[in-house]
DNA sequence: CCGCATCCGTTTCGATACTG
DNA sequence: CAGTATCGAAACGGATGCGG
C-alpha cells in the first residue's frame, strides 16, 4: 500500500515519508487539540471522506504518531489520540500556523473550525514575546472563555510547549483579556478590525505590556 | 485546475493549502539551500519528474513564494529562489527536519544529498541551547568546511534564523570542530557512533560547552 | 448509531518521450 | 537548458453499504 518513499537520507525527507500526504498533518492538529472518536474526527474535517481518514489513521498508527484507546467500560468508545512521539509534531504545527497567519485574510466560504480555538491561541502567539517567569492570562472572549498559562523556560522544547490552554477562566489571573478572538486575530496580524468590539486588557502595566507583545504583529522584515 | 482547498478558516489549513502538496515542501528546502537552476533542482530531487517540477513551480509562484530571476546577461541563466514571504518557512523546515532527525537510523538504499549539508547542520541544532552573545564556530568535518555564525539574538523570528552558515572556515572562531557530518548527527541523536571518527572540540571551555549542548541529544520525554 | 469497507469517476502522480 | 506532451498507474473525492 502507501509505500511511497522520497528516497533521500535527509530528516525533513523522511519526516515527510510519515507526514505529506495530504489531509495528514491536519489530522495531527486535529488530535493535538485532544483524544477523538472517529466520527469527530469525520465531522471536524469536511472534504475528508471515510475511506481516507481510515487509511490515514492506519498509516500514522503504524508509524507511531497515533493510538487508539477504547474508553472505560461504561462507555466503551475508541477514541484515537496522538502518542508521546505524535505530541512531538506540537512545533511543527505551530511554524505551519504562524506562516498561515498571514493567509487569514478573508474567511470566504471556508467554514470556521470553532473547536479548534484552543489551540488556534496558542498557535496565535508571537513565541519570541513568551516572558521569562510564568504568566496566567484570562482570556473572556465572545467565543468562549479560556486561561492560558505560562511556564517558566525549561531548558528544552519549542517556546510554544510551555503554555497551555485550559477552558474557563481562573479568577487570579495576572492579566485578563476581554473581546473577541477574531479581534486577537486582527490585532495580531496588524489588520484593521471593522466593526470588531475593541479588546480590553486589565492588569498590571507591565503584565499588560507583556501579554500586549504575544498579540503584536512581526516586526516588518529587515 | 489545481485549485483543491481544504476549506477550512484555520492557519494550517490555509498554509497546507499552498504547501501541502507532494514534493512542495521538499522543494521549498532545496531553494532554501540558495536560488537554483531548473536542471539542479531536477538532479537534486531524484523522483520528481519535470512535469511535475514544473507544475510546483509555477504554483509556488503564483503563492508568492518563489520568483525566477535571469542571472546577469554574461551567463543568462534561469534561476528560482525564495521570496521574501518564501523564506518565511524557514521556520517550519526547522521544525520539521527536527522532528526527522530521529528518523535517520539508516540510510539504507536512499541517496545522501551532501548539497544541503549546510542547511543540515543548521537544522541539527538544539534551538533552546542557542547561546544569548554571539559566537562562531568552525566546523572542520571530513564532508566539508564550513562556519556557523550565530548573532546576538533580536526579538524576533525563530531562533535558528540567528544563524548562519558559510563556507570555509575563519581563522579566528571562537570553537573548532573537528570530525564529520555523520559523528556529529549520531552525537546530536545520542546514538552509538561505531566506526566514525570522534569528534574534537577546540575552544574555551565555555564556548566548548556551548557548542557540546548545541549537538546534544534532547532530553528524555519528562 | 459507530467504525469502518467497498465501489467508481476524476484528479494527480510516475515515468518516458519530445520540443523551442 | 528549460521546459511540454502523453499515457498508464495510483491516489483522491464522493457515496453507499454492512457488521458490531
Amino acid at each position: 500500500m502507501g509505500e511511497r518513499r522520497y528516497g533521500q537520507y535527509c530528516p525533513v525527507a523522511r519526516a515527510l515519508d510519515q507526514l505529506g500526504d495530504r489531509w495528514t498533518l491536519l489530522l495531527v492538529r486535529e488530535l493535538l487539540v485532544g483524544p477523538q472518536r472517529y466520527s469527530d474526527l469525520l465531522e471536524h474535517l469536511p472534504g475528508m471522506w471515510s475511506n481516507l481518514l481510515a487509511g490515514r489513521l492506519r498509516a500514522l498508527e503504524a508509524a507511531g504518531l497515533v493510538a487508539r484507546r477504547p474508553l472505560p467500560p461504561p462507555a466503551s468508545r475508541l477514541v484515537y489520540e496522538l502518542t508521546d512521539r505524535g505530541r512531538e509534531l506540537e512545533p511543527v504545527i505551530y511554524e505551519v500556523s504562524r506562516f498561515g497567519l498571514d493567509l487569514l485574510d478573508d474567511p470566504g466560504d471556508d467554514v470556521v473550525p470553532l473547536h479548534l480555538l484552543p489551540l488556534g491561541l496558542k498557535g496565535m502567539l508571537r513565541a519570541e514575546a513568551l516572558p521569562d517567569g510564568p504568566l496566567v492570562v484570562a482570556l473572556v472572549l465572545d467565543e468562549g472563555t479560556w486561561t492560558l498559562s505560562v511556564a517558566a523556560p525549561p531548558p528544552t522544547g519549542h517556546p510554544l510547549t510551555r503554555v497551555r490552554v485550559t477552558p474557563e477562566a481562573v479568577p487570579d489571573a495576572d492579566v485578563t483579556v476581554r473581546g473577541s478572538a477574531m479581534a486577537l486575530l486582527a490585532r495580531r496580524r496588524g489588520a484593521a478590525a471593522p466593526g470588531l468590539s475593541p479588546l480590553v486588557l486589565d492588569g498590571s502595566a507591565a503584565d499588560v505590556a507583556t501579554v500586549d507583545a504575544l498579540f503584536s504583529p512581526d516586526p516588518a522584515a529587515a
